[in-house]
RNA sequence: CGGGAUGUAGCUCAGCCUGGCUAGAGCACCUGGUUUGGGACCAGGAAGUCGCAGGUUCAAAUCCUGUCAUCCCGACCA
């Protein structure tokens, strides 16, 4: 059905915020009549917000579908040994919904699917035999299950959501790839469909490495991730991953003005804010030095005081296997002091540096005694860092970009910005097909492991992010591409035959042309009417009735626009469809090739 | 799991500190009337286990204890 009356249809919506709801999504979308809430992290899809998730579906389907990939579903009930078999039950944890169900006289142990790469290898272990039948992509929008420690935002963070989610089977790195571009170019097209900004960003790329793995984030305030972002070369990368283009420096002569280093009674000073209270510093002033174990050994990392070490990093530039914050019985024994008191004079472990380090001269340092710093220290005079053949200082890049760091792409600079994950690609390579056992025959009949890729998109935050961008004062402000309706008539005027004629002239011709249409036919005052219009953000509004109808007019007022226009009545439906048309192509013109 | 806040009508909230008559208001809802281009007005009406359990008291929405739920900050987040 193309068409609904108002006051037929289920709309609640609401004047008032519910006292609940802190971010513009979660507000809107209660006050729209989009969702209602059944318990924390599981939300109702109204009768709104459902034809808008309908929406969106129908665009990822035809931009999967244009890839060459094959829907299909499977199900959310799965064997828990699937996961066992992969180990991600113990890496799931908490997360994973799983539970015991008696059939006849056993038990079976359940997992409520929180993604299908066991499902969909298990799946393709047994049908895929040969090379000839790669590669293959399959996707499914499915409701996924997580059991998230704390759900919140809305419906941006959710316990049970609707994620449309691809699998790629292929028998070579190169064929993966050309998947993976294939998808990366889809995801691009879906999301600029729906009107989302959206920002691809590098993200940490697991087996494969280099460029396999990129988020797809809509910036906006509420957002959890953090992306680190340059406007002049457009580097994004998520906070993690990203690179700075921070180098080294030269080794500069010690300033013999300097005072001396002085040790300082610090007591119960159990933090960088509390220490730079005391000592009336900043923390750009400070270098902490934190000791992890690589591989078991430990060793000190410098940062300056209000940095963020980043282990990834760390655990790199230092070569090792794996990286660990090192235990207080290990900080006692390279610092002689509890945990807090470290500093790079006297330590007895090795140490690194971050880029940073050099430009802090003078530094207020741990002592390597408890309740004690050290002011006024300076490199090269009272500690020394390597030196590399070129005369720099051997540091390197530790800790997480920061707001105003140099871009790693040679110039402008980084700025932070809050992000909402809507999708990811990831080159995920053997790490399925090895555990369950998925292989093919190559051209030599050798069994080999599918090389596998997974691309996700999370639905209903498509349409979160939308409401958490797309609003004015009035209400959410969408797309034709994925509003509930395209087109909403308020009538001014309920009794009116002349009203009545020319709604049921207009809905004839419109719904005919395929125009989605809800019609206002309550009996309410035109002022409850626009409120309610433009609430739940129908991006056309046709009024008919009232002044204009006795002028031959009705009025058209786009959502996105601040003034209405007037047509004749004659042609109001033609007029209606050449202004749709024309706003298509406006919202098209920049989804990308 | 740590910290904070809140639970009173469908929604927003008052009342609680300092216990005391029949638990209130606005919006929404029902009836009648007047209205009709940006969330109308008048009159009347219906609607509440005061989150739940226990305790203190002659008396508990109000004080105490426990518990549940929701929201926020943090930890966690394939």
């Amino acid at each position: 059905m193309l068409l609904v009356r108002w006051s037929q249809s289920f709309i609640p919506t609401l004047k008032e915020n519910p006292s609940d709801a802190e971010i513009p999504s979660h507000q809107l979308m209660l006050r729209a009549g989009y969702v209602r809430q059944l318990m924390a992290g599981a939300y109702t899809y109204l009768p709104l917000g459902w034809r808008s998730i309908r929406k969106i579906e129908a665009i990822i389907r035809e931009e999967m579908d244009a890839t060459g990939a094959l829907e299909m579903f499977m199900p959310a009930l799965q064997p828990i040994d699937l996961f066992e078999r992969t180990g991600r039950k113990e890496a799931f944890g908490n997360v994973l919904i799983n539970f015991n169900i008696r059939r006849q006289n056993h038990q079976v142990h359940l997992a409520l699917g929180p993604t299908h790469e066991e499902v969909v290898t298990d799946l393709m272990s047994r049908h895929i035999s040969s090379y000839r039948q790669l590669p293959m992509t399959v996707y499914q929008i499915q409701t996924k299950f997580r059991n998230e420690e704390r759900p919140r935002f809305g419906v941006l963070r959710t316990s049970e959501f609707l994620m449309k989610d691809a699998y790629s089977f292929h028998s070579s790195v190169e064929s993966l790839s050309e998947t993976y571009q294939k998808i990366y170019r889809a995801y691009c097209r879906i999301f600029a469909r729906c009107g989302l900004e959206y920002l691809p960003v590098e993200a940490e790329s697991g087996p494969i490495g280099g460029d396999a793995s990129h988020e797809f984030m809509a910036p906006a305030a509420n957002g959890e991730d953090q992306i680190v972002f340059c406007r002049k070369t457009r580097y994004a990368a998520n906070l993690e991953r990203a690179e700075t283009g921070r180098v080294r420096s030269q080794v500069k002569p010690v300033d013999p003005a300097l005072p001396a280093s002085e040790k300082l009674h610090t007591p119960n000073v159990g933090s960088i804010d509390a220490l730079c209270r005391l000592l009336n510093c900043q923390p750009t002033q400070l270098i902490k030095t934190l000791i992890f174990l690589a591989d078991g050994e430990p060793v000190a990392v410098l940062l300056r005081g209000d940095h963020e070490a980043n282990e990834g990093k760390i655990r790199r530039a230092l070569g090792a296997k794996t990286l660990e914050m090192a235990d207080a019985a290990t900080v006692f024994k390279v610092s002689s002091a509890p945990i807090g008191f470290a500093g790079p004079v006297g330590l007895k472990c090795r140490f690194v540096a971050d880029h940073d380090i050099p430009q802090v001269v003078p530094a207020v340092v741990g002592a390597n005694a408890e309740d004690y710093h050290l002011a006024n220290v300076v490199l090269g005079r009272d500690f020394d860092l390597p030196r590399t053949a070129e005369g720099e200082y051997e540091t390197f890049d530790l800790r997480n970009a920061a707001a105003g760091d140099p871009s790693p792409r040679g110039e402008g600079t980084l700025e932070l910005v809050h992000g909402i994950e809507v999708g990811h690609v990831f080159k995920l390579g053997t790490k399925y097909s090895v555990s369950l056992n998925a292989t093919y025959d190559d051209e030599a009949a050798t069994r080999q492991p599918l090389i596998m890729g997974c691309y996700g998109i999370g639905v209903n935050r498509i349409l979160a992010s939308m409401a958490e961008t797309k609003f004015d004062a009035n209400g959410l402000v969408l797309p034709l591409s994925i509003a509930p309706y395209s087109v909403v008539i308020s009538t001014i005027g309920v009794n009116d035959p002349e009203v009545d004629q020319l709604v049921n002239q207009l809905e004839k011709e419109l719904t005919a042309a395929g125009v989605d249409l809800l019609i206002d036919d309550r009996d309410q005052r035109p002022g409850v009417k626009f409120k309610d219009a433009d609430l739940i953000g129908i991006p056309l509004r046709v009024v008919i009735g009232g002044k204009g109808l006795k002028e031959g007019q009705v009025e058209l007022k786009w959502r996105h626009l601040p003034e209405a226009t007037k047509i004749p009545v004659a042609s109001a439906a033609q007029a209606i469809l050449d202004q749709l048309a024309t706003r298509r192509k406006e919202e098209a013109a920049h989804v990308p090739e």
